[in-house]
DNA sequence: TCTCCAAACAATAATGATTCCTGTTATTAT
DNA sequence: ATAATAACAGGAATCATTATTGTTTGGAGA
């Protein structure tokens, strides 16, 4: 399937993902765009992040706590996912070993992530974390 | 948390997962104990699968097409994912970068995946995969 | 520019994996 | 054996995502 019309709405939604490398979920590109486009709809959202993905405009980084987190870098590189505030931050001088999917046995393999998993370095610099490890609750 | 009394549906939910190689899904190991263990219910196989991931017991490779997949082999090592029948394969023979993990400016991570996606060995074979590829429906 | 039709849309219902809740049962320490 | 408490079944609730339906809009051709 391919993008066959131009609308704004469809505009808007690519051109919001592309202008953060914070990697969204659906819900934060609508809650980003209802004040200028009051009568957007999370459907609208949806439909036009899975087209633009099935197109290969942008990709789907995976899963974090349940949501889908979107990238308009469709470059391979590699990320790191922090498992307290659920940021998905790019990571940079480090390959993705794609040229390694011709060598595998499995099948044949058109795409690679490789993705870290840690506590960011804004979440190790707060006490958050500190409070959390110690079974207290922060308010 | 940790795991604090033993019970029957406990160890038969861990067996279970450490009989296959094939990172099922929560419904697989539900499906697959029903017939021996009739007053199963899957709240049991859900808290029990988060129990152990917590307890770092078992772990968690990702989420395809939705559902969760587990995997009792808690060693780290690299995965495939078929797009076109969600098979989780493991992949032989090569490293998840978790040396680098120090390297990272990032956060501090604490593990790493590793995943290829693409169309595993049996789909290509299988005729599949082609009738697919035309827009065809394959019975 | 006007018309028409397919695509895009809003609104909302439906889906489905996962989690939560309540009363009951099973396990372990004493 | 008994008490304390974790584990459980069954089912309701949650919530991200998808599907449906009727309406609106974009753009190719007249």
């Amino acid at each position: 399937m391919q993008v066959q019309k131009r609308s704004k709405k469809r505009e808007a939604i690519l051109s919001c993902l592309r202008s953060t490398t914070s990697h969204p979920t659906a819900d934060w590109v609508y809650s980003r765009l209802k004040p200028e486009i009051p009568n957007l709809s999370m459907g609208t959202v949806y439909r036009n992040l899975a087209m633009f993905k099935r197109a290969g405009v942008i990709s789907m980084v995976g899963v974090v706590n349940g949501m889908e987190r979107f990238d308009a870098n469709i470059t391979p590189h590699v990320h790191f996912v922090c498992t307290h505030c659920d940021a998905v931050i790019d990571v940079e001088d480090m390959e993705v070993p794609t040229h390694l999917a011709s060598a595998l046995t499995c099948g044949c393999a058109s795409d690679c992530s490789l993705i870290f998993h840690g506590v960011c370095n804004t979440c190790i610099d707060s006490d958050a974390v500190q409070y959390k490890n110690l079974g207290g609750n922060v308010v």
